[in-house]
DNA sequence: ATGGTAGAGCATCTA
């Protein structure tokens, strides 16, 4: 089974080589993020044709979140599972693929610390566990996956002195990731690689951040344990990053032993 | 001190 998330920074803008990915990677389920697409622009008959299921959510200006399967996809929830109120900013969708509850997710970025935006990032993070005790069981083969805009610890940030007082590494959003690990989530990229560092998913366009290595690794595949207990190998597509029109993120892969 | 680039869409907003 393999697992795989990106970032697209545009499903229109990227659709040429999220097809050329999804024929050299060939993953079985694929959370997509920031696809910028209104759920009837979302061309889930070309992905029909390449063999896989699909669920859109989007709202056709900013974020938009999908998750593509070719192991099954039903039972899809369109944001958050409370109900409280509707999804409007569409940075959540949850579907069942291959006997796996799976959760595409793009965290906010908050901005900066003394920003609205910020506390409404922390607040999102507390949320998304409240989702998950209504959609998944921490014992059961959950998979959280997507953008998460936090870099976990400070060897996944290129220089850590350059993000002080910046959002991504700050540590009541590394307390709100650590919820999530409380609840029962395991980072399957840190796990399969405890020892190396300057792994990196995600380089700024601006000031060729990619060719220096200026990156971070903000995307995360996040899996319950008995999921984790069947990790066999990961992978950051870098290729995918390269080249012409590329997305700021590449692609995060993990295979699972079936 | 601020910009650097890219994508939305047409003035900025978001990242």
């Amino acid at each position: 089974m393999r697992l795989a998330t990106w970032n697209v920074n545009s499903l229109k803008a990227r659709l040429e080589r999220v097809e050329e990915w999804l024929g050299y990677a060939r993953p079985d389920v694929v959370c997509l993020q920031e696809t910028k697409m209104a759920d009837g622009a979302f061309p889930a008959a070309l992905f029909s044709s390449l063999g896989y299921e699909s669920v859109h959510h989007g709202n056709g200006r900013w974020n938009g979140v999908a998750i593509l399967s070719r192991v099954g996809l039903e039972g899809a929830v369109a944001g958050f599972a409370d109900g409280v109120e509707p999804d409007v900013d569409t940075r959540l969708v949850t579907a069942c693929c291959g006997g796996m509850t799976v959760s595409s997710v793009y965290v906010p970025n908050g901005r900066s610390l003394d920003d609205d935006h910020y506390r409404y990032k922390l607040d999102w993070l507390s949320r998304l566990r409240h989702h998950l005790d209504l959609v998944a069981s921490a014992d059961g083969p959950t998979a959280v996956c997507g953008d998460f805009n936090i870099a976990p610890e400070d060897r996944d940030v290129w220089d850590p002195t350059a993000f002080v007082g910046s959002t991504h590494v700050s540590r009541p959003e590394r307390e709100a990731l650590a919820e999530l690990g409380a609840w029962g989530l395991v980072d399957a990229f840190r796990y399969c690689y405890p020892d190396q560092d300057r792994l990196y998913s995600y380089w700024d366009y601006r000031s060729g951040d990619f060719h220096s290595h200026r990156g971070m690794r903000i995307d995360l595949l996040m899996v319950s344990r008995v999921l984790a207990g069947r990790v066999r190998w990961a992978v950051v597509d870098r290729n995918a990053r390269k080249g012409k029109q590329p997305s700021d993120h590449a692609p995060v892969l993990v295979d699972l032993d079936s």
